[in-house]
DNA sequence: TGTAAAAAATACCAATCAGTATCTTTTATG
DNA sequence: CATAAAAGATACTGATTGGTATTTTTTACA
């Protein structure tokens, strides 16, 4: 049973990196199935459908990583704000893989699923939940040491920068450029600095 | 040659409608047709293909109301920063043209069509360049009148608030509510005050 | 090594897709 | 009212879609 694990996680990588590219509906199986080798059969022994397969990416490679690239960094920080910058910077500019042309897959994701898909919906949102949480634990955290100002309110502040970092993301998808990161990081310093 | 005018309008209507609850690909000529009773011919007599259908979607339905919606309202302002705040909180709590369970149209569009098709992107970009511009402008005047502080770079704000706003869209989205968009807007109220 | 289950291969299906060819009706204008 | 062009209706095409049924190969293990 080791080959067979090879096999269904060929099908989830490839179908991972075409659906970022060209999105998920117009993915279709035989575009995955003809660039991974794998067949039919073995597709459907796999997965019972598509939609399958998709919750699949999302729950055994996109969640991992959004673990250990947004919301581990997060964890045990001393300077919150320090932290969501560099944060935001690693994820625009360092972060090689997320291409700035291709956008944020999770945000890709939600754009095209929600409303139409409520599984997908769900999933994500619960995904995303967890980020908003701990950043404004962090936040809140950080009030208490003294990095941030006491009137500070931390669920705010948390859905501004993260909703920043969603809408920058479709700015660099559009301009098929990283100068709007650049833009969007020099002002979330100074709005950051703000909160000192 | 009036008759013909309304059938096109009436596509392009239904089919906005459509396109902006279900999204541009999953959205068929076939489900266009079908409500709105007219035919395939009549159709394919309006519009060379579909995507040229999309490209009409674009320029004659949703830039007329980017323009009054989003551009007009920076234009000519007095306070730039109570201008942007109150064109965000029409935008995402007045304005019954956009659900929130839909997100923003245009940003549905850049999202979904950008980056395989040039054609789409290249409008969507030009427009949003225009909001960019118009909003940059609106600020830099309000420096010289003294609404804002000297050491802000506008550019930078702009594209700070914008990201934002097109990013609380999709949270708005996800969730299928509006509590995003009152943080949002609060932390914008306040960050903008920290612009004077 | 024999064998049953797991895994994969092959061939097919009905539905749907964007688009076309051809024909009919409606409209504007002399 | 005649008529040509505009507008719309109908029926079809080939390609692609997600999915299924059936058969073959591979694997694990007694």
């Amino acid at each position: 049973m080791k080959k067979a694990e090879a096999t269904r996680l060929a099908i989830l990588q490839k179908a991972f990196e075409l659906i970022y590219v060209k999105g998920y509906q117009t993915t279709s199986i035989d575009d995955i199935l003809a660039s991974t080798q794998v067949t039919k059969g073995a597709f459907y022994y796999h997965f019972r459908n598509k939609d399958e397969m998709g919750v699949a990416i999302i729950n055994e490679l996109m969640n991992p990583v959004l673990m250990s690239s947004f919301i581990e960094p997060l964890k045990k920080v001393e300077d919150p704000l320090e932290a969501i910058y560099n944060l935001m910077h690693n994820l625009l500019m360092e972060n090689e893989f997320l291409k700035v042309e291709y956008g944020c897959p999770a945000a890709n994701f939600t754009q095209e699923m929600t409303p139409w898909n409520a599984d997908f919906s769900k999933i994500l949102n619960e995904l995303t939940q967890q980020w908003i949480k701990v950043m404004s634990a962090a936040i809140t955290k950080g009030k208490e040491k003294g990095y941030v100002r006491k009137d500070v309110n931390a669920k705010q502040v948390t859905m501004f920068v993260m909703s920043g970092y969603w809408g920058v993301r479709n700015f660099g998808k559009l301009e098929n450029s990283k100068k709007p990161y650049l833009a969007y990081l020099k002002e979330l310093k100074a709005y950051l600095d703000s909160l000192k």
